[in-house]
DNA sequence: ACTGACCTAATTTACGTTCAGTAGGTTGGT
DNA sequence: ACCAACCTACTGAACGTAAATTAGGTCAGT
């Protein structure tokens, strides 16, 4: 298993040690946010010194730019362009389970950068709307499809959608042990019944 | 206006400043997060040097404190505990417009303060849970009353309800032209249409 | 004399980053 | 077969700076 060549296992050794500082990265911002830990803390994690973490990556900023696209490849993989709402609320609901440090990373960062000088505003808010455009067009299919109903505004639903998404994700930051799946059940359920039946409403 | 004895003048202009600088505490928090900003941002946007500051607050996590004592004060003389679910959440929304630093303070500071061993973590994690309880509790009420339906567990709902809450609040702070006020509309509707009507299900 | 509201100028600490060096491995020329 | 130049993966110590806090002083009013 372990390489015969001396210097393929030198290198194997140094993208490990990068993947831990990495792994380490995400864990530590997922709890204490960015300007809350240190190159020290993440380095000691990580098994390293401070300097020995800076040779693998040139900054602290640079280093957060790597783990935040580690963390965008792997939601990109999740996605599925074909799956309908249902699908996809539930997708994320398992996103929580299988990479807790991913999935949070990316809220607290987000409160990090509200303001829009702050150096991970637009690549933050890019991704937010992104999400937010997506979920309206899945509406909006369902809309020219005839199973929804058209008398109500797609971005307006598509904006409680994804606050209900990014509310979930700081309740259970905030305690891992709420009921996460029977809330989706529900709420996906509601939702559904919602943009499906035809209403009588003045 | 100005009270003609000078030191009453004097205590005013101390107390004056002394609201200036939790205001731009508020302010600031809400933009840049607690670990985001300095002393001497605050005291600059308040006039003062930051040993001035000193002065008024004995330390930085002291001020943090008084700024959040002022939040909670608003937000407790909003409640009002014989409004139902409706009214209340119409509450909540207008809330963003009439006090955005308190409301945006909050979330901001929730995110920043997730570790268990951090400085905030159990006075804010207390006021979430409170704000879940009660809002539980109102179900429950509606429940007893024979207005809403029984087989739901209001706690999974109360989840989903706060979590819809503080997911806005998220989305309102990243971009406060979002349509909030129909985003609320429509989310109480389905709410209500939910809670109240008898369904057939399996 | 004493207090409240400040100020300027230290002091202290923490943290990101740089520097110089070590140990081992590889490569290409002779 | 050997050596000089270069590579990767680090370490320990030092540097520079930013930021919270403190010390001591000023000035106006009572």
């Amino acid at each position: 298993m372990p390489d015969q060549r001396p210097y393929a296992a030198l290198l194997a050794k140094g993208e490990d040690r990068r993947q831990r500082i990495l792994t380490a990265t995400q864990r530590l911002v997922t709890r204490h946010g960015w300007r809350g830990i240190t190159l020290g803390q993440i380095a000691r994690e990580a098994g390293v010194s401070p300097a020995g973490l800076l040779h693998h990556f040139e900054s602290k900023e640079q280093l957060l730019h790597a783990a935040l696209d580690a963390r965008d490849t792997y939601d990109d993989t999740q996605v599925d362009r074909s799956a309908d709402i249902v699908d996809q609320l539930q997708r994320v609901a398992n996103r929580f389970r299988e990479a807790p440090e991913l999935v949070g990373m990316f809220g607290v960062l987000l409160m990090e950068n509200l303001d829009p000088a702050a150096p991970l505003h637009d690549r933050l808010t890019g991704r937010y709307r992104a999400a937010r455009e997506s979920v309206a067009e899945k509406i909006r299919e369902g809309q020219r499809a005839g199973i929804y109903r058209t008398d109500l505004d797609p971005a307006v639903k598509a904006v409680e959608i994804v606050a209900f998404i990014t509310g979930m994700e700081t309740a259970w930051l905030l305690d891992p042990s709420i009921p996460l799946a029977e809330v989706f059940r529900e709420y996906t359920g509601s939702l559904v019944r919602e943009l499906s039946l035809p209403h009588d409403r003045r």
